[in-house]
DNA sequence: ATCATACCCCACCAAAACAGTTGGGAATGG
DNA sequence: CCATTCCCAACTGTTTTGGTGGGGTATGAT
């Protein structure tokens, strides 16, 4: 697995809050309900995004959370790297550590797939995950009628 | 990390047996010094790619490790998939297990995470990471002249 | 005012994964 | 026959994972 429940939970949870944004906050109550995660684990998630700058909260009766920013200025690798770390392969990649630079053939095979995934991450916003979920929705009621 | 010491250290000492591809076996002890990595650690790694069938052994004096195919038809996905267990991101996706498929907008975003993994590791085989090490070693030879 | 709601924060925990180490055994070339 | 080298199983310290528990603070509703 590349990825924890940290990140799958996570961006899970984020994406429910953008749905939402410009309505209000959210409880965690509703969205560990909704997804079936623990309301402590998810607060721990959701702490690091608000110490990071994504989400904020309103806290109090009626309070929750909800984006700091708006989906377009959100992408998935911010919220992947704030709860699982840099999505690196190796620590030589990006640092000057390798000694053996000519002889470590292995390093430009870390760098392809660091980048490979940087690509995806970086480049898809919370707003285009919503997109997307959009016409996943209307495909799904074609096929109900 | 995506990868762990299992799949970094793995895929340079294959590559190193592919630089000894048709000269006779390596030992591990040459290996281990070269790279410094513990013997006792990487004779487990070579014994997945082993029982996977991607590498054969010579025991006794002079004996040692040697690849069990070419270059050209090893691939760094097999090597690493050997070592790191399948380079998944959510257990929902490949399955059924997602209850919610229309709702979850985040499994198409793993999907395109493992797909971008998926296209880099078993494209490369040892044999292209020996071409392009030849063409690093080349220009680094340009420099020094 | 007070109470339920809801975030905030810290401590703790069991299980698994990670990165090895230790040590005994078996095959083989010199 | 012996040094070399692979084979295999068990053990170990540390970190990460995936939580749980509990006390505190802010606030809207009654």
């Amino acid at each position: 697995m590349i990825l924890s429940t940290k990140g799958r939970y996570g961006l899970k949870a984020v994406f429910e809050l953008s749905l939402n944004y410009g309505l209000g906050p959210v409880s965690l109550k509703k969205i560990s309900e909704k997804y079936e995660i623990s309301e402590n684990y998810l607060e721990q998630l959701f702490a690091k995004l608000r110490k990071a700058g994504y989400i904020e909260t309103i806290r109090g009766s009626q309070g929750g959370y909800m984006l700091a920013k708006e989906p377009k200025d959100l992408t998935v690798g911010m919220i992947l790297r704030t709860l699982e770390g840099e999505m690196t392969t190796s620590e030589c990649v990006n640092k000057e550590v390798c000694s053996r630079e000519s002889v470590c053939a292995t390093r430009s095979i870390f760098e392809k797939i660091e980048k490979s995934i940087t690509d995806v991450i970086d480049k898809i916003t919370l707003a285009d995950m919503y997109e997307e979920h959009k016409e996943i929705l209307l495909e799904a009621n074609k096929q109900n009628e």
